[in-house]
DNA sequence: CAAACATATTAGAGTTGTCTAACAGGAGGC
DNA sequence: GCCTCCTGTTAGACAACTCTAATATGTTTG
């Protein structure tokens, strides 16, 4: 007779139109193709096809330039994918501490990708937090941390200890290796543009890799892993942090 | 003359197919139609068009029947992809304590809707724990806590002081609030499907809803959030730890 | 060498989702 | 009552992506 709801696979953009519909309704007791459309961005002449659609899957009631209403089914799926977002964009904004615009941007783009599990850890993660009240405060102390602040110094995070805080000033960048040797990257310095690049081109902690050899105009290093060479300059490479193992 | 990096803006599947083309050159010294069509789990005839368009872009060389090559600038850009697959698969596995195969499938999905931002903030988070010795044995902790093992007993999590551990005792369900209270989720008990089922349903910890009555035949308890009604049975509610406010 | 096989390409069709532009219906103002 | 404005709908076009089935190419083997 009607679709189990096990049996439903929504498209994202269907999942979209299914939430936005849930939180107009929720928020403004109803919902109109103007208002979806204004929401999710696209032209009032793409919402009626996806209407027609969510009504033949038993989601929504859908009559013509009536107001949309969610059947028991709609509501209880809009729900589910309403709640992975508020998962997510709280893991994002509270917890990793990104701004609440992205967060929210970043909710909106993932939420239709990420497994139930993944979105119940998260949640496992919150509770954890709740309880220990050590675990509270050192994020607190994360998301407020010298590390995580534009510009701040390296390694002046007052959280680690005096021990590590040493071994990490004795710890050498990618210029104080030799060729021929295999390095382990711990961390990576700077902030901004310079720091996304070297993360962009693979250079994350915890990833070895082995310097091939130096280009001498310029001093320009070729490191190999991944199975491709990557060329990095004098100046970029002092702000990577190794272990030569 | 050519499109600037910028200027690219890759589908998700084009993404797919320059990673995958990266990941095998890396791995096999070269990329067959075959195999990049067993990696992405579609047929082949739908990967020259692909390709096609990729070498439109100027992304990869691609002469009929032979060996796929990246240029320049798709190396640079899928390496930018991979990394980010490989911050999002290592934070969802090692840091969130998901199983490999479910990080990765994940890692899969998403990391095509995340922005730099939130990749780069993974990576401080991974330099955060690395820095802080109280932060990697919090979150060992954490992975192999009670609160995530299957079928742990609520609030036996070793790492609550005593106080947090005696104060949750003393914490009221559901079924402790009177109709027209408010109330305030802080956790939700247990595990498996029921815990799904209600996180499903919006019941997140750090929630507010409303009772707005009960039902009699059964006890099924109308709650009100996000302005909608809710029926939670009076077994569901037991599991839903909250504060009276 | 030719047949058999593995691999790659093309053509045609279908789905989804978007746009624009033209059109329809309803509510309020005159 | 009629006109206008706001809103919603439809049709037609198009871009991406996928599939299947047929075809082409290259390699291995008898």
């Amino acid at each position: 007779m009607f679709a189990k709801s096990q049996e439903i696979h929504l498209t994202p953009a269907l999942e979209d139109y299914l939430e936005t519909i849930y939180r107009l309704v929720g928020q403004d007791g109803f919902a109109r193709v103007k208002d979806i459309a204004t929401a999710r961005m696209v032209k009032a002449g793409s919402v009626s096809p996806a209407l027609r659609r969510l009504d033949e899957l038993g989601l929504i009631v859908y009559e013509r330039r009536e107001f949309i209403k969610l059947t028991e089914l709609g509501e209880s799926l809009a729900r589910r994918v309403y709640s992975r977002h508020r998962i997510l964009r709280r893991f994002l904004a509270g917890f990793l501490g990104l701004p609440e615009d992205v967060a929210e941007a970043d909710a909106c783009a993932a939420e239709h990708h990420l497994s139930n599990m993944t979105t119940e850890y998260m949640v496992r993660l919150f509770e954890f937090i709740e309880m220990c009240p050590e675990a509270k405060e050192l994020f607190d102390h994360f998301r407020s941390c010298a590390l995580v602040q534009p510009g701040a110094e390296p390694g002046l995070c007052q959280c680690a200890t005096l021990e590590t805080y040493q071994s990490l000033s004795l710890r050498q960048t990618l210029n104080d290796v030799k060729p021929g040797q295999k390095v382990h990257i711990s961390r990576i310095l700077g902030d901004g543009p310079l720091r996304q690049k070297l993360l962009d081109r693979g250079l994350l902690p915890n990833t070895s890799l082995e310097l091939t050899r130096v280009e001498e105009p310029g001093r320009d290093l070729v490191v190999r892993f991944q199975g491709f060479e990557v060329k990095i300059s004098e100046s970029e490479a002092a702000h990577v942090l190794v272990e030569i193992s």
